[in-house]
DNA sequence: CAATAAACGAGACGGTACGTCACGTCTTACG
DNA sequence: CGTAAGACGTGACGTACCGTCTCGTTTATTG
């Protein structure tokens, strides 16, 4: 944990490195995905285009890096989903609320850059799952594993399948802009999914 | 249609728009996106760059119809889903063929490509869904339709959501890398949506 | 002469050459050779750096011809030196002049750059004897020659070996900073040159 | 001599020191003088850059040192030349050995790397003239005085001027690669700086 | 059936950004 | 405290493409 151990990585700047991750989630902001340039982030960071070329091997890592420390600061605290009792409802508030998030423009551009590197980028994809979407996914799976066994859900429902069910449409609606999202399709992606996969 | 009607575009080379399509196709195939470029299409076309930018928005817009023109071919013919009276297994049939086309290297990089202009250029996404998403979609309706006309899909089933649930998971997954396409996912995704939009 | 009997090079700007060439001359004058970049010269001059990639191949050949473009203009005219009948005045006339030309500071850091580029590139130095310093060396030979006829020199006297004798000793002087530049000096070699070369 | 007569320096390292200055003589060899670079030189020499920085102003500072140790060596034995009573055939003997010299190839480098430096940097140029150039030239002069004495020279002749009729032709010839450095053309400057100061 | 005007291939142009290299300064850990 | 190591901000390098803009040269009507 200490410097001492770990010393090949101890001269690493922290603040040049939070100061570049900072900018990147800037810059994505106000000027999109492809507009946003290694030169751009290094001039707005203060720092040298070298720093981030030393420690990041191409921009998709710098813009996934800068959602990983974003959603670090939120891991601490535990994410777990209501647990009402019904499903049905605490699904229905979750997935209206993603439906909220995904509709803020703040949210778009970024989600949609993200989107792109993890596309083309197998290694991102991997380190996607791994950091950004297994922690939730997991919050998700304990709500459908109380579910479970208060009998609202199939015992030997494959919960990965259950929430791809549930939130694949959402994702590729958004992605594609092939449909509108509201709170009515929310909801009635639950009581699809709930139907399929119900006791 | 005639080039009488249309006299502003009666110069336009056919040659040179059928020889920078499938340069484009080429290149995409060869390469990948992020270092396919205008420039290296038009010197493998054997074409100037000015004749692109004349015919072509953008960079996004040539991938596009690269596309459009290889399905083109195809539209003529009638893309009718095979129809023996049990819908699961001409839906399973059709889906472990989408597995399979999926799994297709060649189809792989194209196929991202286009995601990637799609997903960061609604009027691109919009033409997508016009041109080349909804013929395809019509024709497995049409076998949907029958199927709920046979008793075997609830009649008042929301068409374009059942194939959302068909085909959603199954899109994400490859897109993210998120999982393995095997015949037995596609076996599974059609159970689940006949279970949840079953009569 | 035309440009249809040289298509390949009509296209070249003779403008972009022209703002080119004067930025150099005035980037050297204004902050010396070593502080010379091709970007500040593409700067000042308006142009992309390409366009000097394109047409020269080093940044000394820039800088040489940028030289070569000055005297160009004066190598229209006669550049005969005065010949008055009497070879000892007229030299001492000339390399006083020189001597001259030698101490001015706006001379100097343009032609250190000069000599620092030819130093160091063979191609360079080649080119700077047939472009720039054979025209004037002609000239001065040609009084020489004239010397010759009219008694005062040698007749069998190596002409390139008088101009060295003459010069290599003011410019090794000058390059090195090794002693004063002085019209006595110019006075002194030229003296010394009619003893060793003379009848 | 000793530390204890200069604390300030007690704790340079002699052993950085000698390294830096061999990497120097080393790499100017190998790459030539624009390649060489500061970098370069502490990797080779086993050395951090600011061990460099500490100790030299300028890159043609470690330049001209890396020299200067050279010659050091060479120093402490008297560097007379040979006197066999005649003028001609010893300086024949010595123009000779200089054009030989001239011709290396592993000489040719370094010799333009100096130059470079001298020619850009006034400071050096003094320093060159007090530590490199004097002594060689003073050796040169105690035989020219021995000639004057021995009658074979004029007894003013500026012994300054004569070196330079004598040297800077061929110094020029070398440094601009304007002509062929032979025996014959070594053995001409002599013929031709006798004449010029004979008695 | 020329003339003529557009589209064409070619590629130079002013630019932006790339990813690399070296600069000279600064910081850390060691001896 | 001098040192080896090397990260840092800076800035130039030379290259790749961008999108615009001439250049002649097809090419395919239309007066």
């Amino acid at each position: 944990m200490s410097n001492a151990q770990n010393p090949a990585r101890a001269r690493r700047s922290e603040s040049s490195r939070q100061a570049i991750l900072t900018a990147t989630r800037a810059l994505i902001s106000e000027v999109g995905y492809k507009t946003v340039s290694i030169e751009a982030i290094a001039a707005r960071a203060g720092v040298g285009k070298q720093t981030i070329y030393r420690w990041w091997p191409s921009k998709g890592a710098v813009i996934f890096d800068s959602f990983l420390a974003l959603s670090a600061d939120v891991d601490g605290q535990g994410m777990a989903l209501p647990d009402t009792g019904d499903i049905e409802s605490d699904l229905k508030l979750v997935m209206r609320a993603t439906v909220t998030e995904f509709a803020d423009p703040d949210f778009e551009r970024p989600i949609r850059a993200l989107n792109t590197e993890i596309i083309n980028d197998p290694d991102l994809a991997t380190q996607f799952h791994e950091k950004l979407a297994r922690p939730v996914d997991e919050a998700k799976k304990a709500r459908l594993r109380s579910a479970q066994q208060a009998g609202q859900l199939a015992t030997d429902a494959d919960l990965d399948l259950v929430l791809e069910v549930l939130y694949a449409p959402l994702f590729q609606r958004w992605l594609h802009r092939s449909g509108p999202l509201t709170a009515e399709y929310a909801d009635c992606l639950v009581d699809i999914t709930l139907r399929a996969f119900g006791p």
